[in-house]
DNA sequence: TTATTATTGACGAATATTGACCTTAACCTT
DNA sequence: AAGGTTAAGGTCAATATTCGTCAATAATAA
């Protein structure tokens, strides 16, 4: 039995899919209205489903002729693929491991060299926050580090 | 149905990319007889539209030869780039800010959409930990947030 | 049973549109 | 040169239209 958020999860990736552009404009109240829901479930379905680290990006805007717009960046990766993410980076890394991987992505050009510069630096403040700010173990470090990586790499279907 | 601002918004960004000037000289009176509407229309879309955020000046002037001068600033240099950046983080900024200034770079290309998604999954990874792990104050995750985005776009900007 | 996920609705915030009234600058008349 | 006239543009408040948030409750999964 589906769940009325997953039908309309459905929906949107059908929108998606179906369009040639990378994105959809949506109408909030048209949506609840089609599915007989009330609007604000329309809000739980693209928290939920539709978020950067699925690959997505929404923009939206209120008022008169307002929207919410999904925009489709990566297609969802294989479950082997995600594994190799996993599998890559473990529960815990330091910076020299996360250059490494870094630096593999990028010679395979999965990454652009912005792209690599970003996650280091992201990783990198990380790491500066959590030694001298919060004093945070080094276990613990890099337990975050391994979180933060899986979920950039992922975003992007990367692995 | 597009909305009569983003009309008229359209027109005037058309008249900056034909003209070969960095910028156009416009009648408020003869915009609003154009797209039938009244005249302070033209003052909503100028406020909302063309602001310094969105790298745009406006001049005026009243009376007899009155004009709306719209001029498109342009950030060639890394280091007006990083400037600009500055200003729009500013000391502290919460997801919502986050979002529509990613939003603003990527319609400037001053940033991809894969390079987008990277810095709207650390800045969601930093507001998950330091909400819910680290109970720290909203203060404190917005002066974080303001840090992070900082850096980030910084390292692009003058990489 | 407990924890997570889904559904609902009341209330709040943002955006767009319109019109009445205000301010400023050029021009014209004396 | 002064002062009025005319022709711009500016401001603000009222209203309508969307979407967002949050907390309570229900359903489902572990």
């Amino acid at each position: 039995m589906a769940s009325l958020t997953r039908i309309i999860e459905r929906h949107i990736v059908e929108l998606l899919e179906r369009g040639s552009e990378e994105s959809v404009f949506l109408s909030r109240k048209d949506l609840a209205e089609r599915f007989g829901c009330v609007p604000s479930q329309i809000n739980y379905v693209i928290r939920s489903r539709f978020t950067p680290e699925r690959g997505y990006i929404v923009e939206s805007q209120r008022g008169g002729h307002g929207y919410i717009r999904v925009i489709r960046l990566c297609l969802d990766m294989p479950e082997e693929r995600a594994n190799h993410i996993e599998e890559l980076v473990g529960d815990g890394v330091n910076e020299q491991d996360i250059r490494r991987i870094l630096a593999n992505l990028q010679h395979r050009e999965l990454l652009t060299a912005r792209e690599r510069l970003l996650v280091e630096v992201a990783t990198r403040f990380q790491e500066e926050i959590g030694r001298d700010l919060l004093d945070l173990s080094a276990y613990k470090r890099e337990s975050l580090h391994a979180e933060l990586l899986k979920r950039l790499l992922r975003s992007l279907a990367l692995g």
